[in-house]
DNA sequence: TATTATTACTTTGAATTACAAAGTACTTCT
DNA sequence: AGAAGTACTTTGTAATTCAAAGTAATAATA
């Protein structure tokens, strides 16, 4: 047997980096207000995940307009995808590994 | 679009908890060594993630011996499978939300 | 024009979690 | 007798997580 976690990413422990990437997964780009409201998460809280997942170059922000309001929108990078379908091929490995 | 995380189980956020949980899903029993062996913890720190398990109810405790020698093994009680194949169906529908 | 609201944060501080290291009790092997 | 192994517990620290409050900029409302 071989060690079933050893190629899950850290960054990736977290739930709400989970769900924050998820939707990014899904979504060219989400803004902040609708990722608030769709991981159920303080905008502080919201803001300082963000911020880790830029830090690791998971995570690109754009910000822009909506007419004349911001807009702050966030994004995968290719790292970030390259990373987040590692972490997802490390579960499913652990999963098959338990037939 | 709907939360992503939220069947989540808060429990198995944990990288540790995750590996004791799916090499115990895998086989009857694992004792304390092989655990350790395996998902590369101190004995400390996995006595630890052991005992939030037990006190969840997920994992169950059998002292015995091997020869003369102590043999502390562990199994996934009826709750801990049921738990465990929840969150693992959560962690599906996360990825396939994704499409 | 004043004030209230909204957006997207940052800062602060507290609570929780995680971890390594050391210590312990019991047994077994040499 | 002494060393080593097993399965812990305890201790202390470091890291993580979080809510709440504060902030700055703009926009909408009265």
């Amino acid at each position: 047997m071989k060690n079933p976690i050893e190629n899950l990413n850290k960054i990736f422990d977290s739930r709400i980096r989970l769900g924050i990437m998820s939707a990014l997964m899904v979504n060219d780009e989400v803004n902040f207000n609708d990722l608030k409201e769709l991981i159920q998460v303080t905008d502080g809280n919201l803001a300082s995940h963000l911020k880790t997942l830029e830090e690791n170059a998971y995570v690109d922000v754009k910000k822009g307009f909506i007419g004349r309001k911001t807009n702050t929108t966030y994004a995968v990078t290719k790292a970030g995808e390259k990373a987040f379908k590692a972490h997802l091929q490390a579960l499913e490995e652990m999963i098959k590994g338990m037939g």
